[in-house]
DNA sequence: TAGATTGTTAATCGATTAACAATC
DNA sequence: TAGATTGTTAATCGATTAACAATC
């Protein structure tokens, strides 16, 4: 079904996609039409149209889509529903806080163990699962066999893990050290969280807007 | 000196320039070409020279670019320099992370408030910053003028208190909410920041990266 | 059937890359 | 000056939008 060589654009206005799908569904509404959804998301119902066209015929002539399935497909193209074994290194305030808010079952993850280095906090828990010494990850991941790694360290200690996380199996890595990790390894992808990025655009954003 | 009209391409990258720069700058190095700067960022060099010339011809034929000019050109066109008073709503896991672990000051900010409805939290220090009670949020605005509000609060609650903090004057929202703010009101600007977006993306990826 | 709306091709638009004259 | 590298125009590439025949 799906078909190869989709582009980096499409793939990343799916989870919005998702996301407002799933908002549709909650409120009860059955099917949706191009136009209908286009005004909703602040898109063009051309570019919908394409972008559902992409993996399938998935609407019907002069009906539109249905609500329910294009969520149970687009959760599949994602792969949202095998749950991929993720772990999390540094934990720190933003290891905390990612560990605690996000939905990692909803995102298509399930986060196995948490890793830091600093003794004093070892065997706490966060949530319902225990942060465990750095020491440890080699024996952990052997046994485990974890496939993603989420990294909330200082840009400085992002280096030196991800070569050992790549050793160990790692195939790809959520990033919010403060580094562009770059990979060649084949099969290894990285999607970078700059939120200092996202901070600063904003600024520039409020200096320049219309008035 | 800054043209109108820059795309959002353009702006978008211009923060990650600015961090390699400033690495670069931190390093000892003065002056870099576009075509070197462009393999360590993993870059085209056209791109980048139509980048910077976008804001006027900071380069020099035959040398290249001076390290340190380019750092604080790059910082004044982000609006770096002259820091925005922001306010964050919601004290949860994420607020707390966001405002202990960004350094507001280096994106262009100063976070001056801290809000919260819950009442067992209200008077906690985070950092140097108290929670303050969400009721007192139209006083605090009224007698401080921030322009920014960093929402860090539930989908549901999002969108009340945007209406509210636009009447008081915030011009930029980064916004958190597991929620796209849509605004029509001239001269604002939002900036979503989707983790779960995020996530869901790197479980494509994983899936469909070449092997 | 008639109306609505998709799937898909074609046209447009914008962003990226290449090329090279200008110039330090 | 000669070599290097920018600034800038032109060419290419890809993404978005428009158009419309297919069809439910």
């Amino acid at each position: 079904m799906a078909k190869y060589n989709i582009s980096d654009s499409v793939i990343r206005r799916l989870p919005r996609y998702y996301r407002f799908l799933c908002g549709l569904r909650e409120r009860g509404m059955v099917r949706i039409s191009s136009g209908e959804l286009a005004r909703r998301m602040g898109l063009n119902a051309s570019q919908i149209r394409q972008d559902f066209n992409c993996f399938g015929g998935f609407g019907q002539q002069g009906y539109g889509y249905n609500v329910e399935e294009m969520c149970l497909q687009i959760a599949e193209i994602l792969g949202l529903d095998k749950p991929h074994k993720a772990v999390l290194i540094g934990a720190g305030n933003l290891g905390r806080a990612v560990s605690q808010q996000m939905n990692f079952e909803r995102a298509g993850f399930s986060l196995v163990g948490i890793f830091d280095k600093k003794e004093a906090i070892i065997g706490q828990m966060i949530g319902k699962t225990p942060i465990r010494s750095i020491d440890t990850l080699d024996e952990f991941c052997r046994a485990e066999q974890p496939d993603t790694a989420i990294l909330c360290l200082p840009a400085t200690a992002a280096s030196d893990v991800v070569e050992q996380l790549i050793a160990l199996g790692i195939k790809g890595f959520w990033n919010f050290s403060h580094y562009d990790i770059a990979v060649e390894h084949k099969g290894v992808t990285v999607e970078n969280v700059h939120l200092v990025d996202s901070l600063m655009t904003l600024c520039y954003k409020i200096e320049h807007s219309v008035k």
